[in-house]
RNA sequence: GCGCCCUUCGUCUAUCGGUUAGGACCCCAGAUUUUCAAUCUGGUAAGAGGGGUUCGACUCCCCUAGGGCGUGCCA
């Protein structure tokens, strides 16, 4: 590829079902590539499939990119609508003889393929060196590419670096099903060509794709884009990512509580890495970001570290944004907030979000300011309440009464003050004081929770425990 | 079976022939301490195995082992 032409990649997924993970990296990759390059990140839909592709897929992928934060360049290409821009190419290469008609199939077409097994080489079809006669035409048929029989295709990988494959090995793959449908193999070319794909960033899955389709792309006289395949990632045993890994789609993560710039930075040190930069910017990322700098090797899904650099980026995160997410959280759990709720959630927020993991563990430590008077004790509540604790609480509570900061800061002062008057350590008061307050939930610090429960709900709830001995 | 790819701490990775093999996550210890966390300090922990090449290999070559992908009229 000459340096002059300015870079254009692109991710093509197939709207199968969900988007994966490997799929979003990729995406990652190739946008953040394009974006380093100053060049144009594409999207094509690859719905050649026709049993599998449905229009909900679609919006799934279109989901994926904008939740992630990818936005590709242009116009959407959906590959089944140029199928007949696909079948043009294939009957030039069959004008050019670099393609037959091809009538094996069932038992026939499994017979040569053994054959062609058995004798050391790639499926050659019969009919490769066979001139059809004017009936065979009217039947159904495939197209065959007709691959070179010697000789050695080499891919130039980005990544992987030369890999060499002997053209015996690579077989005569069909270009045009015999319903008239186009393969992926060709449309891949064909529509990677058309869209001017510079740099084509795919998983190693594809490596050996790689071959076929740079004897395509010579066979039509075509310049073949640079290759870069990628390590697919693995779930945290090793094991190709999957459904009992407990998230592959996009939207796993998503429900799960991580922020889609939490995943990007996570998701670009998987496999590439730029010194020892661990948590970086979008820009930082796009400045860095070099192919070459790809590994070879599978990663493995690292929940611990997904939770450290989510936790980073939420506290990170502006709080309305924040109380936007809690909120969907607890509309999903069937406990949408209601205004007054919000406003809690949006006061409590800042106070706990150093202390979240995810968007789930954020709402679960805002639920006790939402806790319903009076609040039932545990037992363990219980046992913190002894006469001495309760008769100290009363005084603490008749300071709390009286006073009239109650900001955090001024209710801070407070308790240390209350503490040395009385002569004791938080420990004889703090933790019964919490549960009053909180019913037993996970709690901010104590000068914290109360500022943010407000001086009404506090002192209610302080009274609902005390009163009686008051 | 055949073809291709891969292999540094438990995990993600740095290193691009000469380093006490560095960083991050996890874990452990200490500090802090009013719950749970967070935070700070310190620590444990690695070149799959075997041959070469070289004055010198994690780094280059070969073999073996392990893992992955492909081997479709799926993508």
């Amino acid at each position: 590829m000459s340096d002059s032409k300015p870079v254009v990649t692109r991710i093509a997924p197939s709207p199968t079902g969900s988007m994966h993970i490997g799929t979003a990296r990729t995406a990652l990759f190739n946008y953040l590539y394009a974006k380093h390059c100053g060049g144009q990140f594409l999207l094509r839909i690859e719905d050649t499939d026709r049993e599998r592709s449905t229009e909900a897929s679609v919006q799934v992928i279109f989901d994926g990119l904008a939740w992630l934060g990818l936005p590709f360049d242009g116009e959407v290409v959906f590959q089944f609508a140029r199928a007949e821009r696909h079948r043009e190419v294939v009957l030039a290469l069959l004008d050019a003889g670099k393609a037959y008609r091809c009538w094996l199939s069932g038992d026939a077409l499994t017979d040569a393929r053994d054959k062609a097994k058995a004798a050391g080489h790639a499926l050659r079809s019969p009919w490769r060196d066979r001139e059809p006669r004017p009936e065979d035409l009217a039947k159904p048929h495939a197209i065959r590419f007709r691959g070179p029989l010697n000789g050695d295709t080499v891919v130039r990988d980005l990544v992987q670096g030369d890999v060499t494959f002997r053209n015996r090995d690579l077989d005569d793959l069909v270009l045009l099903r015999s319903d008239g449908v186009p393969t992926y193999n060709l449309a891949v070319v064909v529509d990677d060509h058309d869209m001017g794909v510079t740099h084509i960033i795919r998983g190693d899955d594809h490596l050996n794709n790689a071959a076929r389709q740079t004897l395509i792309y010579q066979a039509m006289g075509w310049d073949a884009p640079d290759f870069a395949h990628i390590p697919l990632i693995h779930g945290d045993d090793g094991a190709k990512l999957s459904k009992r890994h407990g998230a592959t789609a996009v939207t796993d993560f998503a429900t799960l509580g991580y922020l889609p710039e939490a995943m990007r930075n996570y998701l670009a040190r998987l496999g590439w890495s730029h010194g020892d930069a661990e948590l970086f910017s979008d820009a930082d990322a796009i400045a860095w970001f070099d192919i070459a700098n790809a590994n070879k090797g599978a990663a493995r899904l690292d929940w611990d570290k997904l939770n450290h650099v989510n936790a980073h980026y939420i506290r990170l995160a502006d709080d309305s944004r924040l109380t936007d997410l809690v909120a969907d959280v607890f509309a999903a759990r069937g406990e949408p907030l209601d205004d007054a709720r919000r406003a809690q959630a949006l006061r409590t927020i800042p106070l706990v979000k150093e202390r979240a993991k995810t968007i789930l563990e954020l709402a679960d430590q805002l639920v006790f300011v939402f806790q319903a008077r009076p609040i039932v004790l545990s037992e363990k509540a219980l046992g913190l309440l002894t006469d001495e604790t309760r008769a100290r609480l009363v005084r603490l509570s008749d300071q709390l009464a009286a006073t009239n900061d109650w900001s955090a800061e001024g209710l801070d002062s407070l308790l240390k003050a209350f503490a040395e008057a009385e002569s004791v350590g938080f420990g004889k008061f703090g933790p019964a004081l919490r549960a009053i307050l909180t019913g037993g939930s996970a709690s901010p610090d104590l000068h914290r929770t109360l500022a943010s429960l407000g001086r009404d709900e506090a002192m209610a709830r302080l009274n609902d425990a005390l009163s009686p001995f008051a």
